[in-house]
DNA sequence: AGGATATGCGGACCGGAGTCCGCTTGTCTA
DNA sequence: TAGACAAGCGGACTCCGGTCCGCATATCCT
């Protein structure tokens, strides 16, 4: 009785599942690496992969699933910075703590940055599922931690959402194709969490 | 010699051409009354006008292009109003002239009323083409327009583009089904718009 | 009116996302 | 170790958006 879980967790991935979900990040790579973004196929990674397509859908649920599982690692990195690295992104310098604007602002300097090398996927991510950014993991994160970080404001969450919105890859997309420099996006956005 | 055009002007549509956009026009319309934004697949709407498809990609490009289409005579309401309308949407009383803030915090209004009573054609057309909403004629025209009304910030386009990222309605559909009320979304833009 | 030409037309065709279902295989229990 | 059964697998299939191209016709000019 006493090793009943009291929640469910989700039942461990069987092995073969496990080493086809390898299979098919390490494909999807190669294909990205090799040809870019256009590359990502559902077929072509499956094919790449040696499984069947159906197998990509069952690990990675869709299109934009598979997309986010590449960014995830690096997306990762920057969650742990968010959560424990050194200060402003971190939260606690021994001496003094950095401010919540200031660690919004590192956020925001943080979060463009990668924008700024992951583009192409974050647009395929988005492209490929419509709403599938809300639907990632680590939106619902930043989203938190930016509202936790608005605590002073009228409606924290909805500043933290209005910051999200800024760094919105199609956003960003556009501007950039409008001619806007980073250094300017950069520069509206910070005023954004600054205030 | 007189009669040369200073500037090209897009040469008239054909008559043929015509009648076929307002056949494929009425006939979106009716399946969209009958059974809403799922019905319109572009092979669905080019037999029910009883064109062929490649008529309907001619005539609105592709699918985004139809649904604005669609949309369009609508955003022409709100369009018209905000440049000559009556104050504060448009821009002169006779006695007192409404301020930019009035003026910006009616449009607010005014454009949620519209992504309300629209939300499922305005996402089926931001779904149809990755960006599709930048490309559209209005989102040119509210974006000056806001920017003016910005006229007095410190990077007056950059606060035009925060305002109507907040307007999307992907985001606005998100925010619905996380179950935020209209009020509440309401009350978060205007405030951006207001300040 | 009649010929020249650009514009438009239809629908076969293509590529890619996502589903379905009969078969296989890992895992858990006895 | 054997049997039961959930979980996973593959790939044919469907659906839809978008393109292509040979044929038709509106418009313009003389």
């Amino acid at each position: 009785m006493e090793d009943l879980p009291l929640v469910d967790q989700p039942p461990r991935e069987r092995a073969d599942a496990a080493r086809n979900r390898a299979l098919v990040l390490q494909a999807a790579w190669r294909l990205y690496n090799a040809r870019g973004v256009e590359a990502l196929t559902t077929d072509a990674v499956a094919q790449e992969a040696g499984v069947g397509k159906g197998t990509v859908y069952r690990r990675f649920r869709d299109k934009s699933g598979l997309v986010s599982a590449l960014l995830d690692d690096k997306e990762k990195e920057l969650q742990l910075a968010m959560i424990s690295g050194p200060p402003p992104l971190g939260p606690d310098g021994p001496h003094d703590p950095p401010t919540a604007v200031a660690r919004r602002t590192a956020f925001v300097h943080a979060y463009l940055d990668y924008v700024q090398s992951h583009l192409d996927l974050l647009l395929a991510s988005e492209t490929a599922a419509p709403g599938a950014r809300y639907r990632l993991g680590v939106y619902q994160f930043w989203k938190t931690h930016l509202t936790m970080l608005f605590g002073d404001a009228y409606d924290p969450e909805f500043r933290a959402y209005t910051v999200l919105a800024l760094l919105d890859a199609g956003l960003i997309q556009h501007l950039r194709t409008e001619g806007w420099s980073w250094e300017r996006i950069r520069a509206g956005v910070e005023q954004e969490a600054r205030r």
